[in-house]
DNA sequence: TATACTCTGTGAAATATTTCTCAAACTATG
DNA sequence: CATAGTTTGAGAAATATTTCACAGAGTATA
């Protein structure tokens, strides 16, 4: 998981500079006098935010107050305004915020402006769902290569494209130079394909495997285990 | 997502009663003078936590410090023995934790002694990859019955399971009983099969549709959003 | 252009969470 | 059974995050 992150602030109209992804240390306080830590858990509700104003752009509705984004959202107003105040000020006082100039920002922000190229390793159901899922189409998230270590899955295709063995990878990716990679092997495997896909220069690891695994720092990962969601409601089930 | 949880806290040793998952409000301070507050965090530790306990088991190790458990996890020592203590007393001073017993409180702590099962909605390729994900099943989540409201696939298999139709979904648990759901839809029709989920008696789902959902309160919601984890990675690979 | 509203942006206060620290508890050994 | 060495459990301190509350900025209307 990512612990820290640190936006260069300058002015207060539109700011967001260098960043840095680090891991685990507390010392990684690279703080000037314009440096400006932003929470993490201000960067999760930023893309909860953009879904929610291109839900209300498909509704029809042009401009969005605090209020209103928090009552779809569920996230509290002022939590809304102070989050944005990291990056700006995008809102007319008395009016709220255009929907349209908003998402845009929010796209900026999360620097969904460059669409990004995504290595996916592991060619199993979850890797077979993962390469067809339109969700990461639709927000410029493009699979462009998929890899397994079963031979016999080599060559066959996902989702419309080749599957390629897995220590194939740093020689692909040097023409490729995708940034993020997708983990959807077991959880044995996993340390070994994160080295892989950190040796081929992939920048940010998506990680589907139910095991801690350790990067550099100055690598992003996020981790997706299915089996703690579950056992986080199992536990508040309990006594039910 | 779920925002406070508390835990009746009896004596020092074992104490975990009972519980209410709450929504969004800040006033169900249920407090008496015995009652503690569990942080969130530390609820989806334990999971890493009892993840690790087992490795370490696999791995012949009969007894473990904090020390060596926080540096398997990546979590800091006293994070891990202060979340411990929310719960009971279960390391030995001068020698640590037994592993064995230690993973089995953790089981219990987490309501992993029962069997889930678990009602499965949407058939298409993440309900497939979901249908037959081992994770679940080696940790005791069951699929029991899957549902999906196109036509042409009622009565096909998924993972060796039939799959009925939506709208048998409160008929069919009626009968079954399951606590936990799992949606895995298009964002359009996730707040539509939460609803029919909860009316068919369902306490806890698990969301996979990128979009925010509603629940009354005392029903606990995990959200599993691809493309927002996706969104956060792009963030911090802005300016590499 | 004055007046009544509304809503943003942001310091300050309130909460929540993590980390530090260390007394007390236990082991292991001679 | 005393002594040296570990390690836990938990109060206190340090940090981080959320929420409050309001001045100031802009809108809308007459």
């Amino acid at each position: 998981m990512i612990e820290s992150e640190f936006v260069s602030y300058a002015a207060p109209k539109a700011a967001f500079l260098s960043t840095m992804a680090a891991s685990k240390s507390k010392n990684n306080q690279a703080e000037t006098e314009h440096t400006i830590k932003v929470p993490q858990p201000t960067i999760e509700r930023m893309s909860a935010y953009l879904q929610c104003v291109r839900a209300m752009f498909a509704d029809g509705i042009t401009t969005a107050s605090s209020t209103e984004i928090a009552e779809r959202t569920g996230i509290n107003a002022a939590q809304f305004r102070k989050d944005l105040s990291y990056f700006g000020e995008f809102g007319t006082p008395g009016l709220g915020y255009d929907v349209t100039e908003l998402e845009a920002h929010l796209a900026r922000i999360m620097g969904l402006d460059t669409p990004r190229d995504v290595l996916l390793v592991g060619a199993g159901n979850l890797g077979a769902a993962l390469s067809s899922y339109m969700g990461f189409t639709e927000r410029g998230f493009r699979v462009v290569a998929i890899f397994d270590s079963d031979i016999s899955k080599i060559g066959t295709k996902l989702a419309g494209r080749p599957v390629y063995h897995i220590n194939e990878l740093a020689g692909i990716n040097a023409e490729l130079q995708a940034q993020v990679g997708v983990v959807a092997v077991p959880r044995a495997s996993a340390q070994e394909v994160v080295d892989k896909l950190v040796a081929a220069g992939v920048q940010a690891i998506l990680n589907f495997a139910p095991t801690s695994i350790l990067v550099r720092p100055g690598i992003a990962v996020r981790n997706v285990d299915l089996t703690s969601e579950m056992e986080v409601l199992s536990y508040y089930l309990r006594s039910k």
